[in-house]
This record gives C-alpha cells, structure tokens and sequence, in this order.
DNA sequence: TCGTTGACTCAACGAGCGTAGAGTGAAAGT
DNA sequence: ACTTTCACTCTACGCTCGTTGAGTCAACGA
C-alpha cells in the first residue's frame, strides 16, 4: 500500500531523525516539556520510543535539540548589527530597532519558529527551558541596548522585549480572543508608539 | 519538644487545611502543576498525602482551590468601578486605569500573590491554569476596555494587560537579571508612556 | 556470496505518580 | 462512662513514564 521508494541506509536515518524532531517541536509547542511524552513523540512519528532515545539519548536531549535554533535556513540574518550607538542617527537607530522587534512578532507559525514556541511553552515550568528563555531574551536585550543611548539601556530594553513576550504568550500560547484573527500589522501598529516610548528617544 | 497546645477540633482542622493550602500555593508557585506533586505538598505542610485528597478531593481541586482568589481580605475592592465611559473626564479616566494597571505589578510577593503566581507558572502548560488565566485576563481587559473611549477599546485593552503580564512575567518568573532589584516604582515609570500611548488617548 | 553493519522493534524494568480503603486514637456528644 | 465522631496515618493498587538490552532484518562492503 505505502510506496517506500527504498531509499539508501543514510537517507532514510536523515529523514527519521528529521520527521522524529519535528513530532518533537510540535508536541512539545503544543503541551509543553512535560505532558509531551517520549511515546507520543514516538507515535507521531510512527516510530518505536526506544528509537528516540537511541537517537538523542534521553528526553532533555531531545528537546534541547528539538528547540535549538537552526541557523537561519534561507532568510538574510546575522548581518543586521547596527554597530554600536550612533549619536548622529540615534533617531534613525531607535526607529530601525523598533522595527526589528516589532518583525520578530510574526513568523507566521513557520518551521523555525516551532522550535520558538516549543521553548516558550516551557520557559515556566522546565527549568532547563527556562535557562534557554533566559539566554535568548538575553541576546535580544543585549542588540536592543546597544541602540539605546539612555543610561538605563539595558532596563529599557529589557522592557521593551518583555513587552513583546506579553504579546507573544497572550497571540501564540492563550490564544486570547482579543488578538485571534488581528492582522499582525494591526498589532504591529498599536505597539508601535508603546515600544517608541519605551526608548526614551520619543520625539513629542 | 513542640508543644501543641491541644487546640479544639475544628480549630485544628482549619489550621490544617489552611498550612496544606499555603504548601500548595508556594509549589504550584514555584515549581507548576505538573512538577509539584501530591506527595510534596503533603511534606511541606507535615502530613499524610492521603490526608490532601481527604480534604480536596484530587490534585486538581487542591489547584482550583489554592489559585481561587480570595475576596480581598483587609484591602480596598470592589468599589474601583469606573462606570462607563465618561466623555466630560475621559482624559482622567484614562490616566486612571493607566495607573491601577500599574498598581498591578507589585503585590510584594504577599500571601494573596502566591495564588496568582500559582496561575501564571502553569498557565501555559496545563489547561485548567490555562483556562483560569483566560478568564482573569479576560476580566481585566474587560475593565480596561470600559474606561477607553477608542473604537478598537478591547484590542488596545488586551494589549495593554498583555504589556503587564510580559513584565510580571519576566520579572517574578523567569527572574531576569536586569529587572532584578529593580524597585518597582521605577519599572512603573518607565512603563506609564507605554501603557499611556497604547490608550489610543496620549495628548502628544 | 557472505559476513557485517546499522536502522529499527519487542518486551520489560524500576521508579514515581495520583488515588483508595482500612485502620487508629483522641476529642465530642450523651 | 460509653459511644460516636473525626482528624489523621498506613499500606498498597494501578498506571504511566523514561529508559534499557536483546533481538530482527534489510542494506552494505569485500
């Protein structure tokens, strides 16, 4: 019934491993680190729990792999350092850097950002996820200080992301009413002057 | 040793229930339904487990009942009702819910805070706290929505609650390192133009 | 062609969980 | 004083979990 083309040995181990770490990032997005068992992984990926472990040698193993980011498959990345403050286009600087945050809302429930969600859902209850949430929110804080020329950068910016992460939980996790079915550049534009008044360069 | 004053019956059951409940609370608290298990509340309150599911029936009673909020006991409430949108003061009004929104961060970590902790660590990962969240955020955009005047008043309302939840989040959850020692009436000020421009009603 | 590798399954273990029922002993009611 | 109530403990069941080791069979290298 099922045409299994024969695929050659490495092939084949590539695309299992693959299709288990996607079951992985799916369930672990949908139910968290602890609800989403070994088993389930196994059966989503209709294949044997003892497979998993010989492939990642134990469930921590697995969703850390599961929720690392991939180095960006196909989107530009990497060269949008901005370069320290610039006091002449600090103005420009602040605008640009409000516009990153504001873009890192989307991505569309894509591949990429399964692996997003799946550390978000834990970041609460699995202390592991936590360390991973706390180091990610981190790097993000640390490229948006970097912009700001305020003394308190570092809190503002701390701020300004969290920000997005209320936004993020409430949109992706709760599910809230209020912000199904928004188009993301409605909430794009409402945050806008929120996160502008954030940087303490708010031109009134 | 411990000299336990032969206290009455229902006296001691009370206490009882309520050193089971504050165990609870500071579990669910810290560690989320899932890890914070039947038979560790019982330790930390210095009783049987079995004694927990006598008194409240299952673990999940034993969530309801130590995430319930309790009807203010000693503070101001209920009496906060705004009342409609108001034309003539919509410019105070305004200022108003901006500033009770803000009189949500605190709570000190007090004896009532712990429920709603409670709430929020597993908010994401069980469905009952999930549920629970929902209808309290819920209830608060509710109030916020009431008191601004903008057509998109539940969107913005939403937003605004969710600014909050992303820094109660960050701060009393994750624990970041930049909001840590932070006094919260600086986080408040920062904050006050952020929630102030999300009202739709900033006088630039 | 034959031995070897390696992808994958089967069956089971030990531990920890929520939960149940019978039991105990002191306080309360009469 | 005798019975009843009830706060509380002991022991254990059944389930699910992560994890393990032996086994199977097709693809591979010589």
């Amino acid at each position: 019934m099922a045409e299994e083309t024969a695929l050659p040995r490495a092939e084949r181990r590539r695309r299992t491993e693959a299709r288990i770490l996607d079951a992985a990032r799916s369930l672990f997005a949908d139910m968290g680190y602890e609800r989403a068992t070994i088993r389930a992984v196994a059966k989503a990926a209709g294949v044997d729990p003892a497979l998993v472990m010989q492939y990642f040698g134990s469930k921590q193993e697995l969703f850390q792999r599961a929720v690392e980011v991939t180095p960006a498959p196909g989107g530009r990345s990497g060269g949008g350092q901005v370069g320290g403050p610039d006091p002449g286009g600090a103005q420009a600087a602040v605008e640009e850097v409000v516009e990153r945050l504001l873009g890192t809302l989307p991505m569309k429930l894509g591949e990429l950002s399964q692996s997003r969600l799946a550390m978000l859902r834990s970041m609460l209850t699995h202390p592991e996820a936590a360390v991973s949430a706390r180091r990610a929110l981190g790097e993000q804080i640390d490229r948006v200080a970097q912009t700001l020329p305020a003394e308190d950068a570092r809190l503002r910016a701390a701020l300004m992301t969290l920000v997005l992460l209320g936004v993020t939980v409430g949109h992706q996790l709760l599910e809230l009413d209020e912000l199904r079915d928004v188009p993301e550049e409605e909430i794009a534009r409402l945050l806008r002057p929120s996160l502008r008044a954030l940087t303490g360069q708010d031109p009134r």
